[in-house]
RNA sequence: GGCCUGGUGGUCAAGCGGCUAAGACACCGCCCUUUCACGGCGGUAACACGGGUUCGAUUCCCGUCCAGGUCACCA
């Protein structure tokens, strides 16, 4: 019928076509079985785990077969954009190790397939919808939001379906004399997609993570363009990934419901779809309830990415945690292989569970734990001043007033098969090592129960002459065993536990003393090592303050 | 309410017609050990429920229940 001259009426401005701008996006140049993957944030300002999530997964399948990973960032609704919520997205991703091929960037993009801003895309959406009036698919709109409104509530009562269909779709129809007066009004309106789907049909769809799965037909006259011109997600989403090449696209559960949609469209336009991969919602335990709840913004301060940084997460801890919850047989070939790079894992969308993730932060510390104790002490020691930098100045000035000294304590117990486990976090460094700074020490110089105050400061007076800086921790010990024998405790741990009443105790017992009079407390790595990055005016200074408090 | 997805120990999870139903975290115990950390050994603990199909169901089908998602001019 009118269709032509209601595709004028309508985009009197748009004067290119399908055909241009397809001619302007070619095919891809990729090696079989690439794949083209990419993220597509609003700029709302605030980055979740639930993004670093999902693009973990496009990353990893893009370089992983040779393919690209791209940055377009979905800027169609105005009313919930911040400014500098590009840079924060960029910089981000940037933080936790992935980077993009192409796409959206601090200044500008890189790439053919641009522009990846959506809201610079108007012209390209208009075009696809100009030729989709043209085609009859596609019509405007003029309800108002409380006609909408109404129609919601009428359908409630009835216990109807909600939304846009059938009778309910009051413009789907309408003579073009209606919509002329409405124009010549200025009225605003949308521009809807005449839906031919019907919710009795089931369509097929297999899902790379989810499998084989039956949806509804859409059979609702969905928003393509809203009144200001700017595409809906779902329309922008058709287009761009068309024009873009993508050939995967990952997203959250919570866009299954909308897939008839997409899929609808995809149709329509006359294009294939991309593949899709549903990825289960993070959850976690409500400490609350104690049931299963998703991840709040509001409660949960561990959905926001900033909170990883600002704790003391290391990078590599939160990805490797993500891929274990990602990949099931991740920490199996993380056991196989423990010093491999985490990208050398075979990533699979087929083992990705379709059932939920739920967070869990001790998994979080004891991933992050290994991740730590696999690092070389100069690493650990780069990390934990860039963190104190920002996070506690205090510390920061003591931890690197000396960083000999604080890179070789952290340094004990590294390296070997059985490294120390001490750090999850880098704020953990300062309960570490507190004490080897005077300005932290606060001594507590409670004793082992089977140690008097008499017996202590024997045991004290004793090893203050013989502290030698260069005794290894085998001939400190000697001395240790030396000075049990003066002072009645055992020196051989066996020999008291055979006999407990003919001593005072064992000679770990012993060694405690020396412990607590330089630690301060009870618990530490070894002691000579600790001693000797102290030096011997230190230590000296530590025993007999202690002797003095005793 | 309609539509969709899911339901294996406290948690993450393998297994998908026949097994004493893996493994990891957490927890408990023991061992190692001059403390702690590490490490080793062991333990508690699970197939949501009811019907089918089958010689046999955790695995397949149906129903129930439970959980989550979604039904905007937000993504």
């Amino acid at each position: 019928m009118d269709n032509q001259k209601l595709a004028e009426l309508l985009f009197p401005n748009i004067t290119s076509a399908p055909e241009d701008i397809e001619a302007r996006y070619p095919r891809r140049e990729l090696p079989e079985g690439a794949k083209v993957t990419r993220i597509a944030p609003s700029p709302t300002g605030f980055m979740h785990l639930g993004n670093l999530y999902g693009a973990l997964v496009d990353e990893r399948l893009a370089h992983q077969s040779g393919g690209i990973f791209y940055l377009r960032i979905e800027d169609t609704d105005k009313k919930r954009e911040v400014e500098g919520g590009v840079k924060m997205i960029i910089d981000t991703f940037h933080s936790f190790g992935l980077s993009f091929d192409e796409g959206a960037a601090l200044d500008g993009e890189t790439g053919n397939y641009g522009p990846y801003r959506q809201s610079q895309r108007a012209e390209i959406y208009q075009t696809y919808v100009k030729s989709l009036v043209q085609r009859g698919l596609a019509y405007p709109c003029f309800c108002t939001e409380s006609e909408l409104e109404a129609a919601h509530k009428e359908q409630e009562q009835k216990k109807e379906n909600f939304g846009y269909y059938g009778h309910y779709a009051v413009w789907r129809d309408r003579p073009i004399e209606d919509i002329e007066a409405e124009l010549g009004k200025g009225s605003p309106y949308v521009v809807r997609f005449r839906s031919e789907g019907k919710i009795e049909n089931k369509i097929r769809h297999e899902d790379l993570v989810k499998g084989k799965m039956e949806v509804t037909e859409n059979d609702q006259d969905i928003v393509l363009l809203k009144s200001d011109g700017i595409p809906t997600y779902h329309f922008a989403h058709v287009v761009d990934d068309h024009l873009m090449g993508t050939s995967i696209v990952v997203r959250g559960e919570e866009w299954l419901a909308t897939l008839p949609v997409h899929l609808q469209l995809f149709r329509a336009m006359g294009w294939k779809a991309p593949k899709y991969a549903h990825t289960a919602q993070l959850m976690k335990l409500d400490p609350e309830t104690g049931g299963k709840r998703k991840l709040s913004k509001r409660k949960d301060p561990e959905l926001a990415l900033s909170y990883y940084y600002k704790e003391g997460y290391s990078v590599p801890a939160v990805m490797e945690y993500l891929m274990t919850l990602l990949n099931s047989n991740f920490e199996e070939w993380r056991r196989a292989n423990p010093d491999a790079p985490m990208n050398d894992f075979p990533f699979s969308t087929k083992k990705m569970s379709a059932s939920g993730a739920l967070f869990d932060i001790d998994k979080l510390n004891d991933v992050s734990k290994n991740v730590i104790s696999h690092m070389i002490a100069e690493a650990v020691y780069e990390s934990i001043a860039k963190w104190s930098a920002d996070n506690d100045p205090d510390f920061h000035a003591l931890f690197t007033r000396d960083p000999e000294m604080t890179k070789g304590y952290l340094a004990i117990g590294r390296g070997g098969k059985k490294p120390r486990k001490d750090l999850a976090l880098w704020s953990d460094a300062k309960p570490y090592m507190d004490f080897m700074f005077d300005e932290l020490f606060t001594p507590d110089y409670t004793m082992p129960e089977r140690v008097s105050s008499e017996d202590a400061k024997a045991i004290l007076t004793a090893f203050k002459p013989q502290f030698d800086e260069n005794d290894t921790p085998d001939s400190f010990f000697e001395k240790m065993k030396a000075i049990a024998e003066q002072t009645g405790f055992a020196s051989d741990t066996k020999a008291y536990k055979e006999h407990p009443e003919q001593y005072k105790g064992p000679v770990g017992d012993v060694s405690m003393v020396i412990r607590i009079a330089i630690a301060g407390r009870q618990n530490a790595p070894d002691l000579q090592s600790v001693m000797k990055l102290m030096g011997n005016k230190k230590v000296q200074s530590r025993l007999e303050r202690c002797i003095a408090a005793l």
